[in-house]
DNA sequence: ATGGTATTTGCAATAGAGTTGCAATAAGGT
DNA sequence: ACCTTATTGCAACTCTATTGCAAATACCAT
């Protein structure tokens, strides 16, 4: 199970599992769009789990410091989201610019062009970002 | 020169050519770096150009409206930047993750990707993002 | 050149995302 | 059950960007 995995990374640097930390990842767990820090909170106010918004914040840096979340910048959203790396390997998003539904690009597709930029231009290519945008299905 | 063909847009839609908006145009045109709201106000300041950094973002966004300038949203980088779009074509960049530096990739691999996700996804691509980050060569 | 009018500017207030300080609470090893 | 240390919630704060409004200024018509 995805928790006492997790556990173990906590206590690795000195933290703890707690009922907070336990109910943020369990939503990421069943949720499927990456979430903003403000969908995280009033989501699990639904849920009637009293939690506060700066712990959310928080929560969700402790899990990207191990590595357990990554933090996505959407072009023109003004806050970040959060998902999941559990299994899923290394991806990129589209995102409708009427309804805001994201989908994820199994894909990536920047490997030999990594390389090409790192010949022209010196630099060494540490990260990269790679999104889309336009119009779902629904939304066309 | 840039400034009249640019007088001639702004009054296309009822704006007028003003001493801030040359001001800003005129940086713009002589950096090569895509520059911030907070870098273009303090610039200006420097050479004792009087502007209000409100002044600064309605600038920016006019120009963005006339299809002058791009904003660029960097991957945590907490504020937008903004590059003159005259002459150049659609490109990309590579920031260094220790100095700052940010430089132009002149090329978009993109186009080929697009219609593959268009197929797979059945969105209508409209629009694309794509950064790298890493070191650059004096950093390294 | 002068005047009239709509646009633009500066200042102050405001909004929204995210962070920080600190006392109270809770995790978890003993 | 206890003790220590990490974590939480609340409030205050930072930073980027936007908005309301009165004063200033661009620019068109005279
Ligand atoms: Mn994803
Ligand atoms: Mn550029
Ligand atoms: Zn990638
Ligand atoms: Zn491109």
């Amino acid at each position: 199970m995805l928790e006492s995995a997790i556990s173990q990374g906590l206590r690795a640097t000195g933290r703890r599992m707690t009922r907070t930390r336990k109910a943020v990842l369990a939503l990421l767990e069943r949720t499927h769009q990456p979430l903003s820090a403000t969908d995280i909170y009033s989501q699990l106010q639904e849920e009637h789990i009293a939690i506060d918004l700066v712990t959310v914040y928080r929560t969700v840096n402790v899990l990207k410091e191990l590595g357990l979340v990554a933090q996505l910048d959407l072009h023109h959203e003004g806050q970040s989201r959060y998902e999941l790396k559990e299994g899923r390997t290394h991806h990129h998003h589209i995102r409708c610019q009427i309804c805001g539904k994201i989908v994820d690009l199994l894909l990536c597709p920047l490997k030999k062009l990594t390389k090409l930029i790192e010949e022209r231009t010196k630099f060494v290519v540490d990260d990269h970002t790679l999104e889309f945008s336009g119009f779902c299905p629904k939304c066309q």
